[in-house]
DNA sequence: CTTCGTGCAAAAAATTTGCATCCGT
DNA sequence: ACGGATGCAAATTTTTTGCACGAAG
């Protein structure tokens, strides 16, 4: 499931064309399940698979995999938004390392306990973060 | 709580000095306790009460006030962080509606939840985000 | 009067866009 | 052959920085 084919056909059913380049990137999405990567290392790991790989294309490709609801976009470290496949493994959240950046994912949940919790409010939920910070062992042994 | 005076006698523990344009900004942020502004909105709500600051005054104190543990730093829309008080009301998330932006307290936090169940990982929390995004009632309706 | 803070302008960093050309179907 | 996709370079947007001047304690 959420193997390269199964978002190569998506892709299509959109009617979008499958160059290499967006085959790049969606090998290196595929090969990088349940971890989050910047625009930047997908760049870099895109080329590596295909050399004529421009940012822009990068960019591009990001946003409509994300309209197809392909890729989830969160904002992990301050200033760079972060992509990751949608449903790699099951719904999971993260551990943040806030010295090394590594992270680690979490099968907590919390949504079912809220929206028991919500209940009457109108309000439609699609979506939810939950992301959590502090220090892995070696980054506070570290300080 | 959080009321100005106590801002600033913060402030003047950690060394800062208490400037015109550093009182604006901390009177606006008292002013929307429990709401998310955006560096942009600081800035333009500051310049209404005290007409000489620079949008590089905002983003300075604005790190003062991070770092100090003041405020807040997150982000709600793509692209721009947004800025709130800590502990304006008691420990609280938030509801965001992806139609017009409007937040929404809601004083669930799954925090405890979690601790219990991540009991023997070795990692140290400081810190969480949990932020729920969807339509309002009258965003569904326009839809 | 000393140190910290500010304004200004310029730089940086991340992302987006316009346009000519290219490539999948 | 057509329409979407790409590369390139330039623009945008948000935030940061250097430096000389100004204000708080």
């Amino acid at each position: 499931m959420m193997n390269r084919t199964f978002i190569e056909d998506k892709l299509k059913e959109h009617g979008y064309k499958l160059t290499n380049q967006r085959k790049a990137i969606i090998d290196v999405l595929v090969e990088h399940q349940g971890h989050f990567l910047s625009a930047e290392e997908i760049y870099s790991k895109s080329k590596d698979k295909y050399a004529q790989t421009n940012f822009s294309t990068i960019y591009r490709n990001l946003e409509i995999l994300v309209n197809t609801h392909i890729i989830h976009k969160t904002q992990i470290k301050d200033g760079t938004f972060s992509y990751e496949l949608v449903c790699s493994e099951a719904h999971h959240h993260h551990l943040i390392c806030k010295g090394c950046g590594k992270t680690e994912n979490i099968d907590f949940c919390p949504i079912e306990d809220l929206q028991k919790k919500l209940g009457s409010k109108n309000f439609t939920l699609t979506d939810h973060k939950f992301e959590l910070y502090g220090y892995c062992q070696k980054c506070q042994e570290d300080q």
